[in-house]
RNA sequence: GCCCCUAUAGCUCAUCGGUAGAGCAGCUGACUUUUAAUCAGUUGAGGCAGGUUCGAUUCCUGCUGGGGGCACCA
């Protein structure tokens, strides 16, 4: 991979790699095989966080007093995971391990390892993957720790990680090498969890209303279903060109001639275009066929398909704020009772004062945790310009940390009560704050444990209505709430320009002039209609919107309206000035197909090289007869951008299309 | 396809045209409860090709990659 000039003289990378590979060779002078099999599973990092509280929980209450009885049938565990930090001090390191579900620091100390071990200990480096046994315990800070009798370096990183507080900057590094935004960024590993969900969710949905999944072909000897270039390949052994499919469409009709009723496919679809924000030449398409329905049909279904994405990828926040009520005033009831506890040892002795100062002051850090996790979204959309599942998950972790110290200081208070056998604390009513009634220290912790599971619980992603997403960082927010307006596109356009379009049909020349646009030479009523919807009413539709009525020019495959044929049985779902769905009752006419078909060639003739192509077969099908049918199409990507508030389709797909870099010609050539 | 912005060390950022600085990571040393550990020392760099200039990372041109906007679309 290196290059020839890159042998001639290192560069820095090049020593950074030889000094991993010194430190792996004296692993295995050692004896450690890395880049081998794991014997055992390991247990989560998250679990071993559980672990601890369930440990502690049950050490309090069992009202141990032998604290070596309490060492002793301590539990040993091995967990694995990636070094993600290194604190070295001597005969003493720490470090943060972290895998999937958490992160989990280790404590690695010369007198519990041994000699030789700790000198692999020494080894590490950031990156490298291990494997650890021990006991989970609880430093001085309250921080939960794993105690290390046991190190197995797994796997070493022969290169350096981003740099571990800012990460990976680089866009393009970050679009390239996605492993390394993934390995440094949860925030990004975040996302791709949330796109997962999102299409699990729209999977389920129609699944539960009977529709079967298919998968029609990607490479077809004849493109169509959309107007777009497609890509073209080479099929060698039959001496042929084909070409990657730019729609799913016209295979799933086929399938509703051939009776199967409800179908759709989530797939992959190609088309040979530029890249921008919202444009990569591969994406992903839901298409729905529903026979025996209607456009309107599919108006409720694509609402409801949005709704439950939306509910699937936020799904703790069903109440219009995250934090639960009564966490809130639990806390604030700490808070209140540790004030008065702390004023109280002033004058009194025998009372834990460190364990009731640790509670007062755990018991504020965790509101103000709380309040920096509600503001949080704003103020970091506001200052950093994307969606902000990372800063959410510093301020959760943060929160959740500090919800495990108060629970850690709670029970010892609950402990030194047991032990001088007092059932509550009594305070003199001059020291009480308002509200506060003799404490019972058993309460307060179990108020803390309470505080705690539900932090635990809560996913960062929790932190607002689900139903409102945000358009930019600076934009106006969405309100995804049911019903989503249905108004023709003629209703529009009167109410954003008083043009009254139905009955000055045959004017709208004038009026597309009139507000500053520029008609096509010779565009018909239809078009300019359409035009005027584009300039004056498109941008500004912010709320989800389903623009109804489309004229029929501009509608090659829907069905004319029967009241008006100037119009189609069509709509699209337009959210913060973007086409986000497309959907018509379809055409099942061979011979209007045929018709259209053939303007399609016109088309081409004319040079248009994204017209339609005639697909014979599919008329075929059409003249065996396809049943009426609604369908619909929906971006995949764009329906995750904005559940996401992604500026960009590029931050939602995993390995976007990248021009190849100088870089990768140089690899090319010597292979 | 057009317009604007951008490229400095493995990573994150500095540097009125005058010897290229820092933090993290790395390396050497100290440190057995650290939290972006700390302390002392230390290695390492201006995308490529031209031009202007006594002198260019800095100014200009071209190329290449990237970002943003327009156009096209989903």
């Amino acid at each position: 991979m290196s290059t020839e000039a890159a042998h001639d003289r290192p560069n820095g990378l090049d020593v950074l790699r030889q000094e991993r590979e010194k430190k792996l060779a004296l692993m295995q002078e050692h004896g450690i095989q890395p880049f081998r099999s794991m014997a055992d599973s390991p247990v989560p990092l998250r679990e071993a966080h559980a672990w601890l509280l369930r440990e502690e929980e049950q050490h309090i209450l069992e009202h141990r007093k032998k604290e070596d009885e309490h060492s002793q049938d301590t539990e040993v565990l091995t967990v694995a995971g990636r070094v993600m930090q290194l604190r070295d001090q001597g005969k003493s390191c720490f470090i943060h391990l972290e895998d999937f579900s958490d992160r989990l620091q280790v404590w690695f100390r010369k007198d519990i390892l041994g000699e030789e071990p700790f000198e692999i200990v020494k080894l590490l480096d950031l990156g490298d993957i291990i494997a650890v046994t021990g006991t989970v315990m609880r430093t001085r800070r309250g921080e939960p720790t794993l105690l290390a009798a046991e190190l197995h370096p797994l796997v070493k990183s022969l290169l350096p990680l981003p740099e571990k507080y800012h990460g990976l900057q680089d866009r393009e590094m970050r679009y390239r090498k996605r492993y390394l935004d993934l390995v440094s960024d949860p925030e990004s590993r975040h996302l791709f969890v949330l796109r997962s969900r999102i299409v699990r969710a729209v999977r389920t949905l129609l699944d539960e209303r009977k529709f079967f999944e298919m998968e029609t072909p990607v490479l077809q000897a004849i493109p169509g279903g959309g107007e777009a270039k497609p890509f073209t390949t080479h099929w060698n052994a039959l001496h042929q060109d084909v070409y990657l499919r730019i729609a799913t469409e016209l295979h799933l009709k086929r399938l509703l001639v051939g009776g199967f009723e409800r179908v759709y496919e989530i797939g992959r679809v190609f088309r040979n275009e530029g890249l921008s924000t919202r444009h990569n030449p591969e994406f992903t398409t839901l298409e729905v066929y529903q026979a025996y329905a209607s456009f309107t049909d599919m108006m409720q279904l694509c609402e409801d398909i949005i709704v439950a994405a939306a509910h699937a990828a936020w799904p703790l926040s069903s109440q219009s704020y995250w934090v639960p009520e009564e966490v809130r005033e639990a806390i604030q009831s700490c808070t209140d009772v540790a004030r008065t506890l702390v004023t109280m040892t002033h004058q009194q002795h025998g009372y834990p004062r460190d364990t009731l100062r640790a509670i007062a002051t755990l018991t504020s850090s965790l509101v103000s945790d709380l309040e920096h996790v509600r503001t949080t979204v704003g103020r970091h959309v506001e200052q950093h310009g994307h969606h902000p599942v990372v800063a959410l998950d510093r301020a959760l972790r943060n929160a959740r940390r500090h919800a495990s110290l108060l629970h850690h200081a709670t029970e010892s208070l609950f402990e030194w009560a047991v032990l001088n056998r007092l059932q509550s604390i009594d305070i003199p009513e001059e020291d009480a704050a308002p509200g506060v009634l003799p404490v019972a220290p058993r309460e307060i912790a179990v108020e803390a444990a309470a505080i705690l599971d539900v932090l635990e619980e809560m996913e960062s992603d929790a932190e607002q209505d689900p139903l409102m997403r945000l358009a930019t960082a600076d934009g106006p927010p969405i309100n995804l709430h049911p019903p989503f307006r249905r108004a023709s596109m003629a209703d529009l356009i009167q109410e954003a320009t008083g043009i009254n379009a139905l009955a000055e049909w045959g004017q709208l020349e004038r009026h597309v002039r009139a507000l500053g646009g520029t008609p096509e030479p010779g565009a018909e009523q239809g078009e300019l209609f359409f035009q005027l919807y584009e300039e004056h009413v498109e941008p500004n539709i912010i709320d989800p919107t389903f623009v109804t009525h489309y004229p029929t020019v501009v509608s090659p495959l829907a069905l004319r309206c029967m009241d008006d044929d100037r119009f189609t049985e069509r709509f699209e779902l337009v959210v913060n000035g973007r086409e986000l769905a497309n959907a018509f009752t379809e055409l099942n006419d061979p011979r209007d197909q045929r018709e259209r078909f053939n303007e399609q060639m016109r088309r081409r003739e004319r040079g248009n090289e994204e017209a339609h192509r005639i697909d014979e077969d599919f008329l075929e099908a059409l003249e065996i007869g396809m049943p009426p049918a609604g369908g619909m199409g929906m971006g995949i990507d764009r329906l995750i951008m904005l559940l996401t508030e992604s500026p960009a389709i590029r931050d939602v797909l995993l390995f976007p299309m990248m021009r190849q870099s100088p870089g990768d010609h140089a690899a090319t050539a010597e292979e």
